[in-house]
DNA sequence: AACGACTACAACCGCTCTGCC
DNA sequence: GGGCAGAGCGGTTGTAGTCGT
């Protein structure tokens, strides 16, 4: 289910009238084509100002979004490897949703796309870690019997699910207090090399055991 | 085939942080 | 020190594709 999607404008969408002609919702083409040839000239800063010389109706957070989250040079895509799984999952552990922290451990990758594939793939993945492990007797899968329940009789906010997933610390990170910085030389180049990792991830071997 | 539920992900929102005056 | 603007971050929402009945 990875098929790419091309959100339509909302105003396409609906016939809301738009706050100060400031559009929303998904770019077009031409719109990013303008960003990028900005950002090419001008730099990736002042994004108020970039808003304003690439003549887009959008807000100068919206394009700061946009550059760093799809247009970027290096931005790779989908297909998330194993490896970079792993590293997300421990990372998460050591440093809860600090997205950004993980992202800028993992090349080409955004805090968004990291924070999406956990919210989507993995924190499902470790509720059903955690289930298996008997951590939580009695405490059925909500997620799961929504899939066998009719949805009145089962309520499942998306929001119950986001915070079961968020609040996932490997059981130990909510006490585990520690300077990132004294663990993470973020001047180093070559991210994926595990070897950065090994001060904590002698540490971290205490906890589930997961990989 | 139709419909509703589920899923993935782009984008927005609100808050905090930082730097400048 | 206070106020402001810009930047950055995490949380949340909206939408369309897919799946199951």
């Amino acid at each position: 289910m990875t098929a790419k999607r091309e959100h339509k404008p909302i105003e396409a969408m609906t016939n809301m009238p738009t706050k100060k002609e400031i559009s929303k919702g998904a770019w077009a083409p031409e719109e990013d084509k303008k960003l990028a040839e900005v950002i090419a000239i001008h730099g990736a800063k002042r994004w108020k100002i970039i808003a304003e010389k690439a003549g887009l109706n959008r807000c100068g957070k919206s394009c700061r979004l946009r550059w760093l989250n799809y247009l970027r040079p290096n931005i790779k895509r989908g297909n998330i490897s194993d490896q970079e799984e792993d590293l997300i999952i421990r990372l998460h552990k050591l440093l809860g949703n600090r997205w950004s922290l993980i992202a800028g451990r993992l090349p080409g990758r955004t805090d968004n796309e990291v924070k999406n594939y956990w919210n989507s793939h993995l924190c499902k993945k470790i509720n059903q870690k955690e289930k298996q492990s008997g951590a939580s007797i009695g405490e059925e899968s909500k997620g799961e019997k929504r899939t066998t329940e009719k949805a009145d009789t089962v309520e499942v906010t998306r929001e119950e699910k986001q915070s079961s997933c968020n609040n996932y610390t490997g059981g130990e990170e909510s006490n585990t207090s520690f300077n990132v910085d004294d663990f993470f030389d973020f001047s180093n180049e070559d991210r994926l090399n595990l070897e950065w990792m090994s001060p904590f991830l002698e540490m971290d071997g205490r906890f589930t055991g997961m990989s």
